[in-house]
RNA sequence: GGGCGCGUAGCUCAGCGGUAGAGCACUACGUUCACACCGUAGGGGUCACAGGUUCGAACCCUGUCGCGCCCACCA
């Protein structure tokens, strides 16, 4: 006997185990290969919305899957996300006092590091389990496991011998508070207020020339003034001493007179040119720009272009260098501090013009929130333009496919202007570059430190050494040290990420899961990380395993709060998913998110709704519960097609419907669809109408209508679980032991076929004739105020054969339903009586003196009206020659048979409200 | 500056050429033996605006207004 209510606090963790325990989330059988890989949530995660509507949605696409008999495999793990994981454990290690990572070194640190991985890495993965995720646990991975940071060395090192991975000096984003470089996309620009300061920069031994200040319609100027300096203006005052430059545009001519000539750089007492380049706009500022080669990425274009100096003015945490060509008062300061004093000392000279307040967009880091500064270094480049090639060619080839398919014009405008991706972080978690440099500051790129050392004997002996030199370059005494010193930076976690959909099938191994499951069959994920990560497995994918490495790339919603605004930790705004499933279970959580995740819309998440379909699940549960009361009890021999009772053959036929909705929808990844379909079925047809047209069967007595009905009745409950089963798999798994005391779980039973459910039009209009009149006597008893309790009896008025067999037919049921004491034929309404016209007969309650005769006369109207509306709208239309012409005979049609149907129906409301009007 | 998307019932959203829909909220009624996490009935919309295409437009096209998001070097 089912409890009065699931209990999914209780229920949802002994039914995962289940699950996990016999290995029915591993991939098994014949059928062909379907494989997920899980987006690896970051190790110092927590689940959050977003992951609980990603992991959804994979979940029901592999239990689907798995229902229809693939061999699925759902490939779980874990992201070492270096820059998140270490800013963890080091705040870690600051709450509890403990020396600061520098203090104890990189050894020291990566262990404490594995350990904090040992004890709280695991939070998520528990997590993902009570969300239900189906994940093979038995393959879970880690991106800094053996076998992936073989792959990630391997792929480093192809990439490097094959030319698409090059070390080079040049500008980078810095991020100053973690102290290491970043990649683009890792930098957010935002408008922030600022300001523009305008400053005069003097002219070489006091020279002068005639600027215009003035200009006449044409734009020749009229006026001019002379001066003795060029105006520059700029955000950022302190980067002035780093100037190598003035630049103007060729075309500017008001500058000619002295380009060419030179200019003092104030406070720093230089001379820098004044040059021609294109890239200054005449329109703007003075259109004169100071060129700071080594701190804006403009000015080093121009500075590359014209062989200008670079003046490097910070060190790694942006403070002022301790370097001859930077005036002593401000070396060692922070670089905010010396850009307030290089506008006090600018103004202090009268070389300040003006200030502006201007909105202006800052960089910052999206980790650590400081402004980025962009900075000379060395770092390690990948080639992004050459890769993008096959990644590009993949999509545009159909060989992957975006869903929905605008995002494809995202991919690739990013793809068409993709930048050389910087891998390198100056950071201590992550996989160490397998890059040695040799005493003679040579690179040798390797997987392992003894052949890049056999490479590096090799190049020195070539170039003349001895082997006793080379041994005596060693790091220590005996000639035993090591030779080389290995780089100290890590790769960008996303470089590992990039290698995730084959690395964790085995590659490089030829493993035999790699051969089944690669390339994988769909990536579910959203759209902020299309850059950062679905762009780079394609180019991974493509270059490495020559093949994309998946066939469609599903891209969902984010979930906002309910206000349509992101969630986040500084706004407050977070729903937990966690209290979520505490509060509602599981299966709630997931029916909703599945139920709003339209293609191309966000979600926005209310506890309303979840509640909503917590509720389902109770109306599904307590439709079992009838169920097994009356003797529902499926049967695994019955056969649907058996069904000789129309009502039976009307509640298959109409399963049959949802079911193929439901697999269409989720073929086409139309997840609301699936789950809209099937929550009207179950609630507003199986639950709403067939259990109650049931009801005067399975209470009645025993014979062979009932032993039908009962099997029937438990068939279709049995497919209804396994149809709900990838939304809420636990309330119907629970349900499905229960009910019928199966051994085998419904994880892996078989996804309802098509063909299983035998149409039934006959029985469906039969049937939707019964329930469109009992919705009928319905209306028109609460209309007229009859009390819901009241039973009154009916009179169908002149019947014809069909409706009279019906009439004897459903006697019960509708009486039943619509609370009638008596149905049979009468010829003629009664006089002061209630009048129901349905499909072309009409219907009499006999309630005279009990009815308002004025409010039934106003019923009749409004119904009336209705017609008229209608039939003059269909009027409208037949009469335009042109739509008889070239509308669709169909159309046309069912166009003149609604009129007709109309014209019956008010015709015989008509008489119904004259006959009233008389009595 | 470029790109993507959105404006449909009080709220959140489906629908994307042929009879305007759902959930929640709201109103009235209801202790009918699965379910009040329920049932029955009901109210509520010039589908942002203006043009165009079409026999026919919420849906396709163009423009306007409003609102998001992403990318971009204006010092």
């Amino acid at each position: 006997m089912l409890d009065k209510a699931f209990d999914p606090q209780t229920a949802e963790p002994r039914l995962y185990e289940a699950w996990e325990k016999s290995g029915v989330f591993k991939p098994s059988g014949e059928g062909e290969p379907f494989t997920i890989v899980i987006p690896p949530p970051n190790v110092t995660g927590s689940l959050h919305m977003g992951h609980a509507l990603n992991n959804t949605l994979q979940d029901i696409l592999c239990r689907f899957e798995r229902m229809r008999g693939r061999k699925v495999l759902w490939q779980p793990g874990t992201d070492h996300a270096g820059i998140a994981t270490q800013m963890v454990v080091e705040r870690e290690m600051a709450k509890r006092q403990e020396p600061r990572r520098t203090e104890i070194g990189r050894e020291k640190f990566l262990e404490k590091v594995w350990a904090w991985k040992a004890e709280s890495g695991g939070t998520i993965i528990g997590q993902l389990k009570r969300l239900g995720a189906s994940c093979d646990w038995s393959r879970e991975r880690f991106t800094m496991d053996e076998g992936l940071s073989d792959a990630v060395k391997k792929v480093f090192v192809q990439l490097y011998r094959e030319g698409f991975i090059y070390r080079d000096k040049r500008l980078v984003n810095w991020d100053p508070k973690l102290v290491t470089a970043i990649s683009d996309l890792e930098v957010e620009n935002t408008e922030v207020s600022g300001h523009f300061w305008h400053f005069k920069y003097p002219l070489e031994n006091g020279e002068t020339y005639q600027f215009p200040i003035a200009y006449d319609e044409s734009g020749e100027p009229t006026e001019w003034e002379s001066r003795d300096y060029i105006s520059i203006a700029t955000t950022r005052p302190e980067t002035m001493l780093g100037d190598g430059a003035v630049a103007v545009h060729p075309s500017d001519k008001r500058y000619a007179p002295i380009v060419g000539k030179k200019c003092l750089l104030p406070l720093a007492d230089r001379y820098i040119p004044i040059i021609t380049d294109e890239y200054p706009d005449p329109d703007f500022g003075s259109g004169a720009v100071k060129i700071t080669g080594a701190h804006d990425f403009n000015d080093y274009k121009v500075a590359m272009r014209n062989n200008i100096k670079l003046y490097v003015l910070m060190d790694e945490r942006a403070r002022m260098l301790d370097a001859d060509y930077i005036p002593e008062k401000y070396r060692g300061l922070d670089r905010f501090d010396a850009r307030k004093l290089v506008v006090a000392d600018i103004e202090e000279r009268g070389l300040l013009i003006k200030v502006e307040d201007k909105k202006i967009m800052q960089p910052f880091g999206d980790r650590s929130n400081v402004v980025i500064e962009p900075m000379l270094t060395d770092q390690w480049y990948v080639d992004a333009e050459k890769l993008a090639v096959k990644a590009i060619r993949a999509v545009e080839d159909g060989k992957t496919r975006f869903v929905p398919e605008n995002w494809t014009k995202t991919y690739y405008q990013w793809m068409h202007n993709i930048e050389p991706w910087c891998v390198s972080r100056q950071l201590w978690w992550g996989h160490q570059i397998p890059a040695w440099y040799g005493p003679d500051g040579h690179v040798y790129v390797a997987e392992t430190e003894e052949e890049a050392t056999k490479e590096a004997i090799a190049r020195l002996t070539a170039e003349g050494y001895s082997l006793e030199d080379i041994n005596n370059m060693r790091r220590n005494e005996g000639g035993e040290g090591p030779l080389l010193v290995r780089d100290e930076d890590v790769l960008d976690t996303w470089f590992s990420s990039a290698l995730w959909p084959f690395s964790t099938l085995g590659w490089p191994n030829a493993t035999p899961e790699l051969g089944e499951h690669y390339p994988t069959n769909v990536l579910v994920t959203a759209h902020d990380i299309i850059f950062f990560w679905v762009a780079r497995m394609m180019m991974m994918g493509t270059h490495f395993l020559k093949e994309a490495p998946f066939k469609d790339v599903y891209i969902h919603a984010l979930v906002l709060d309910e206000k349509g605004q992101k969630m986040s930790k500084s706004k407050g705004n977070v729903i937990d998913p966690l209290i979520l499933i505490d509060k509602f279970g599981a299966d709630a959580l997931r029916f909703t998110l599945a139920a709003q995740a339209a293609q191309g819309r966000n979600i926005r998440l209310s506890e309303a709704r979840v509640e909503g379909y917590r509720n389902f699940g109770t109306k599904l549960w307590n439709a079992a519960r009838f169920c097994e009361m009356n003797g529902c009890v499926y049967d695994a021999v019955f056969d649907p097609k058996s069904a000789k009772e129309t009502l039976n053959q009307w509640i298959i036929h109409e399963a049959g419907i949802a079911a193929s909705e439901a697999t269409a929808a989720l073929e086409a990844y139309r997840f609301n669809d699936a789950a809209g379909a099937l929550y009207k079925f179950v609630w507003n047809v199986f639950c709403d109408w067939h259990l109650e047209l049931t009801k005067p069967i399975l209470l009645g007595e025993d014979g062979p209508a009932k032993a039908e009905t009962q099997k029937a009745t438990a068939w279709v409950l049995s497919q209804v679980m396994k149809l709900l089963h990838p939304f809420m798999p636990f309330v119907t798994e629970e349900l499905w032991r229960e009910t019928a005391r199966r051994d085998s779980a419904l994880v892996i039973a078989s996804w309802p076929r098509r063909d299983e459910f035998p149409a039934a039009e006959k029985a469906a209009e039969e049937i939707n004739w019964v329930i469109g009149l009992i919705t009928a006597i319905r209306s028109a008893r609460a209309e007229m105020n009859v009390p819901a309790g009241a039973k009154i009896p009916m009179l169908a008025i002149g019947a014809d054969a069909a409706v009279s067999l019906r009439i004897d037919l459903y006697r019960d049921l509708i009486s039943r339903l619509a609370r009638l004491d008596e149905l049979h034929l009468a010829a003629s309404a009664p006089k002061g009586a209630v009048q129901i016209v349905h499909e072309g007969a009409t219907y009499a309650l006999p309630l005279a003196g009990i009815i308002d005769i004025e409010a039934e006369k106003a019923r009749l109207k409004k119904e009336i009206d209705k017609c008229v509306k209608e039939i003059d709208g269909i009027d409208k239309k037949m009469s335009n020659p042109n739509f008889v012409d070239k509308a669709p005979v169909e159309i046309v049609e069912e166009n003149r048979e609604r009129r007709i149907a109309f014209v019956e129906r008010q015709d015989k409301l008509s008489a119904a409200l004259v006959q009233i009007s008389q009595d």
